[in-house]
DNA sequence: AGTGACTTGACAAATTTTGGACAATATAGA
DNA sequence: TCTATATTGTCCAAAATTTGTCAAGTCACT
């Protein structure tokens, strides 16, 4: 989900992936895994990448924060119960 | 949450902590700790909490992964669209 | 002061997650 | 076919998180 729109970013931009692996300073694979969803994104990646395409933190951070969340529920029962559950609490 | 529900559900029983704790065979200070929300439980736990205090396992379950979700969101900003998100990326 | 119920903090042990390296493979274009 | 790019899997070590145990502590009551 964040990873696909990082790399929907990258594509827009005409980055390699070894470019903007290069600029995050990280491995190439690592970050072809975390566009496919494999491995997550840290944070303060997230925050550097909202930089480099010119988007509002907010956006990016809040797709990450979503990924996260699912990923908490996934293969888990009664996940739309507790998001509710969850989101009302918050409220 | 879900501790404050088991907690309630174990004194309208007049079951001392330490004797649930013996039933669950885990240590008083864990089980104080899970009631209070210091520690997780653990989904087995649940499950079997279920049936001693003869409750749906849905609606205990359902708190516990509630809790869970609202646990890996603190702390962060945007939760409240985060979890929006997340719920209609779900449906 | 003594007792029973519960809480708390400190700590080590166990487990999970993470970041990264590397190699093999796939894919597309010249 | 050769080359550049990307994908995928596996392995490893470090870091972080979770878990369980224990001892000491509080609190309320007698």
């Amino acid at each position: 989900m964040i990873g696909d729109k990082i790399r929907e970013l990258r594509e827009a931009n005409n980055i390699l992936l070894r470019q903007l692996a290069a600029t995050l300073e990280m491995d190439t694979a690592m970050l072809s895994k975390m566009e496919r969803g494999d491995r997550y994104f840290r944070k303060e990646d997230i925050v550097a990448l909202s930089k480099i395409f010119k988007q509002p933190q907010k956006d990016l951070l809040t797709l990450w924060l979503a990924d996260k969340v699912l990923k908490t529920i996934e293969n888990e029962e009664h996940k739309k119960q507790a998001l509710e559950l969850a989101l009302k609490t918050l409220k």
